[in-house]
DNA sequence: TTTCTTGCAAACACTTTGCATGCGG
DNA sequence: CCGCATGCAAAGTGTTTGCAAGAAA
C-alpha cells in the first residue's frame, strides 16, 4: 500500500526534524494522502472516526506543522474554505466552479511554464499555484 | 487619463446591467484601477479620505456586484488575505513570499498554457489563477 | 523524567446579514 | 416618487491562542 511507505517516512521526518510522531499527527497526513484534497472539516470528520475526542486545533496545528516542513501546500480560496495539496510539483488544480471538486494535471506543458518562468525570473521562483476552473462531468 | 475612460464604462456597464452607479461603487472601482491588487482594507482607508461614512459593509457589497459583474477577481490566500485584481485576461500573479507585493506578468507562454489547457479541456475552463511566489528586489 | 503535544474554552479577525434611513434614476 | 443602496449594529464563520493535563521519547 502507498501509503505506508509514505507513513513510515512521514514518521521518520517528523523525528528527523524534532517533532513527536503522534498518533494523530499520522491520522492527519494519512487522510492527507488518502483524500483528495481536503479540507479542514473533512480532515476533522474523518481523523474523528478513529479518534473521537481529536480536536480541531490539533488539525489545524499539524496542517501548519506540515506546511513548514514542506509536506503540504495550502490553498486558499476566496469563499474561505482552505484545501491542502499532497502534490508539491508543478501541476494544475483543476477546479469544478459548481461543486468545488480539485483534480491534479500533470503534463509537459506545464512544466515548460515553469522552467519557461524561472527562467524569466532568474531561478527566483520558489513555488507555484496554478488553478484552472473547468465544470466537472458530473456538474455539467 | 486612463481611469476616466474606464469610469465612463464603468457607469455604462453598471447601468446597462440594472445597478445604480453610486459614487461609493465609483469610488471603489476607481480605487481597483489605480492601486495594485489591493486588499479589502486598503480599498476601505482609501476610500475613506472621499467619504468618511463609506462602510466596510459597502465595500464588500461593492467587490461582489463586482466579481459578479466579471469586473474583478477575488484572489483568496492562505493567510485570510483576499485581494482584488482587474486584470481579467490570462496572466500570472508574481507574488513576494516575503511582503505580499502583486504584478502581473503577461506573455507568450502563459497564453500557449491557456490555449493548451482550453484544448486539453474542450473548451470547457472559464477561469484561471496562476500565482507564482518570486522574492522580489527588495526583499531579496 | 522531561519536553513536546493535545484539547478545551475563550479570543480573534474577517465577512455577512437585518433593517431603517437615504439617495439615484 | 419608487426602489435599490447605504451604513450601522449584531451575528456568523473559520482560525488562533492560553493553558492545564497527558503522552512520546
Amino acid at each position: 500500500m502507498l501509503s505506508t511507505m509514505h507513513r513510515d517516512e512521514f514518521i521518520k521526518t517528523l523525528r528527523t526534524r524534532g517533532y513527536k510522531a503522534t498518533p494523530q499527527r499520522i491520522a492527519i497526513y494519512e487522510t492527507l494522502l488518502e483524500k483528495e484534497h481536503p479540507s479542514v472539516e473533512e480532515i476533522y470528520e474523518t481523523i474523528k472516526k478513529r479518534f473521537p475526542s481529536v480536536s480541531l486545533t490539533t488539525v489545524y496545528q499539524t496542517l501548519h506543522l506540515l506546511a513548514d516542513l514542506g509536506l503540504v501546500i495550502e490553498l486558499g480560496f476566496s469563499d474561505k474554505s482552505a484545501r491542502f495539496d499532497t502534490n508539491i510539483k508543478p501541476h494544475i488544480n483543476v477546479i469544478c466552479p459548481s461543486c468545488g471538486k480539485i483534480t491534479d494535471y500533470e503534463d509537459s506543458s506545464v512544466q515548460e511554464l515553469w522552467t519557461h518562468i524561472r527562467q524569466k525570473f532568474a531561478n527566483r521562483p520558489v513555488t507555484h499555484r496554478f488553478d484552472v476552473y473547468v465544470p466537472c462531468d458530473q456538474c455539467l
